[in-house]
DNA sequence: TTTTTGCTGATTGTAGACAATCCGCCGGCA
DNA sequence: TGCCGGCGGATTGTCTACAATCAGCAAAAA
């Protein structure tokens, strides 16, 4: 009769299972539908602006349609897709102006973590960051640009996670995923190749030396030049596209028909 | 066949129709009973840790458990409440370190919307909060400490507005609301009495000057002088309850009836 | 007395069915 | 030719039914 603390540790005790079966008992349909919805988006098999239809997906996925919407529920309050009534679910499109304004908001939070970690940071975690920055060199040296890429969110991810404030983490990779959805970010016509490797050294010699002005005045300006460097790119790619505006093209978009076939192999 | 903007600008031509009929028109179910639960839930009605049976709910509000799931998922993604696979929903607990994380990070993006202010703002708007700081003061006069802390809110959410970023004001508001879950906030028993008043009069001093800095540096102060100020008002009503656990209270909660009735009401 | 084991009612998870709405097409008509 | 109105297929909104799981109790065993 007292609902509020009945719960917890009951199932607890000792032994977390078999990984299968604890697999099994936090996370339900909508859950894993979500998850891989989430996937298919980030990933561009899902691209912006196109319809994700109950039935096909639900077919596809191999769940009846209850569970699918209450993933779209979850994905529209994630900023992923948008939902409208009686006419269906979009993958979401990001604007410029939107773009924009999520990189400010980063940059606000970026300096806040410069801050953080320029007067908490650890010698190992130190360490690791440096890592980060010598293999991103690498992939520079290489010219290895989707690698970098990687590297560089995760060089991000992880400097805000040390920070230590789990509520900005959680909204600072939401920030991340919503901003992928701006379209022409994440095309596989080939990734800018990093200008910016140089400033991720100059973050942690800020970070390192323990001024904190420093440390967060490092972090905003980058993520602002990032910003300036992503919009001039889109603005050049959107002049190109809309200049060559080939019509016959290859024939695989269009249709929801492709990504059906495609989410089809993906899940088997 | 391009669903990418075979939508909008179909039906949108001209007036929009009777409030009534757009309603109907871009609300479902799901959107009404989120919009309820939210409701209940931001107003104490719902109260933290307590079950949320979709039986019983979905009765109350004369609905099927459909859309009412939909909205849970909704609430959850949104961190009002938790969902446990098997088990049930609940509404969320925010702990003390949860909170504080939740203040840090608003005095960050205060601190942005400080400076945005003080660079951009017109003066209408200036005069706007002005007046708003007017009448926190005479609420302060009047000793309306609730009356206060409807107005402290308005306008520090105004204030966000009038920075111009909506994906700021977008989660600084789900930062609000989740803030609210912290139970000792938002309990009927008596609100602190505004210290924080004369902290709003510089913060407009500031960014009437135009000084970044300043301005930025008052809101950022303002925010954790009021973490502080929340923290501690926490603890010590902690201790008390701790103190005095007073067991045959009134027989209102602890049964979901309660909040079952109450409900019915709010909906005819 | 304490622990364990099997049952039972209650609640959640998922699926399928029906109703409501929308989009596109076609024929009528000016 | 171009516009208007109604029909049909497709898709979404909602509800109901069934299956799976859980919490609590009671009886049996130690």
């Amino acid at each position: 009769m007292n609902p509020e603390v009945s719960h917890e540790s009951v199932h607890d005790s000792g032994h977390p299972p078999h990984p299968t079966i604890a697999l099994l008992q936090t996370s339900s349909l909508v859950n894993v539908v979500h998850g891989e919805l989430e996937r298919m988006i980030l990933s561009g098999r899902l691209k912006p602006g196109e319809k994700l239809t109950e039935l096909t997906l639900a077919a596809n996925l191999g769940i009846s349609r209850g569970p699918l919407r209450e993933a779209f529920r979850m994905l529209e309050e994630a900023g992923l897709v948008r939902i409208t009534k009686n006419r269906g679910v979009f993958v979401r499109d990001i604007a410029v102006e939107e773009a924009v304004e999520i990189f400010d908001l980063r940059a606000a939070m970026d300096e806040l973590v410069g801050r953080k970690l320029a007067e908490n940071i650890k010698p190992v975690q130190l360490k690791e960051i440096r890592g980060m920055v010598d293999a991103m060199e690498k992939a520079v040296k290489d010219k290895d640009a989707y690698h970098y890429h990687l590297l560089n969110l995760k060089f991000h991810d992880r400097l805000v996670e040390l920070a230590g404030n789990s509520k900005l983490s959680a909204i600072y990779r939401k920030l991340i995923k919503e901003l992928s959805l701006f379209r022409r970010l994440n095309l596989e016509d080939g990734w800018l190749m990093p200008i910016s490797a140089s400033e991720h050294r100059q973050i942690v010699k800020a970070i390192a030396s323990g001024d904190a002005n420093a440390a967060g005045k490092a972090m905003f300006e980058h993520v602002m030049d990032s910003k300036a460097r992503t919009i001039e790119h889109n603005l050049r790619r959107q002049s190109l596209i809309q200049a060559a505006q080939v019509p016959g093209k290859q024939a695989t978009d269009g249709e929801s028909a492709s990504v059906t076939t495609r989410s089809r192999r993906a899940q088997g």
